[in-house]
DNA sequence: TTATTATATACGTATACAAGTATATAAAGG
DNA sequence: CCTTTATATACTTGTATACGTATATAATAA
């Protein structure tokens, strides 16, 4: 049971919540997730390594970047996606992260053009 | 956001996940839920009042005794019942929780027979 | 009323954890 | 090589919280 109350407990912070959300559209690297989230690296990277030790999601490096991207082979986390993703459509947090993943451009991340599309 | 957090938070501690896995089955009072989980009744009542400060159940006094069930208007527990249902199935803990539940004459709880029922 | 049972809560303690700051590691480019 | 950029992690601090113990409240029974 500590393998589900440990999953439960990785959701009850709002920045994992909005990585997830995050990741719910597209893979994302560290630096990317800094700016649509605008929130300091240490912050994120804390994060996603927890997020990672669970195995709620997977990275793969890409040169001098490492893209996390949700990890598929989770039942619990596919069912709990759900909610998360229509909480996503009320919510104004995760719907203003939504609306900056939408505009690579304004970030910060110096990343002009992502090696993997 | 923080209400979704909260609840994740909720879920995150290991008693009240057997609390709401017992609840799935019936409604139960206090001490009734100290019999099945083997835990004291400061315990069980603590983390009773959070689920139910949270929403995520219901109660009832029926004399004495308080009757706890699932609230069925929260739709993320609805979600995420289905989860803690499916996990009790292999997990040894909520089975062996499932198990004292069907022997209510081995509870330590006084109560002879249930009004409600 | 007094005693008993059921439930809630206050209080102290130990632990877990999130966040900021600073630093370490690693890859790429000059 | 040295510099820059990306990422991870160590260290500290404040806060939250789970638990045990003791006690308060409430209902019932004697």
């Amino acid at each position: 049971m500590e393998r589900l109350t440990n999953t439960f407990k990785a959701l009850s912070d709002p920045t994992r919540l909005r990585i997830l959300a995050a990741l719910a559209h597209q893979d994302l690297c560290v630096c990317e997730l800094e700016s649509v989230l605008s929130e300091s690296q240490p912050k994120i990277s804390k994060h996603l390594t927890k997020l990672y030790d669970l195995g709620l999601v997977n990275r793969a490096r890409d040169g001098q970047f490492i893209y996390y991207r949700l990890e598929t082979k989770s039942e619990v986390l596919k069912s709990v996606m759900n909610v998360i993703s229509l909480h996503a459509l009320t919510d104004d947090q995760l719907k203003a992260d939504a609306l900056n993943l939408m505009h690579p451009e304004q970030w910060a991340c110096n990343l002009k053009e992502r090696p993997s599309r």
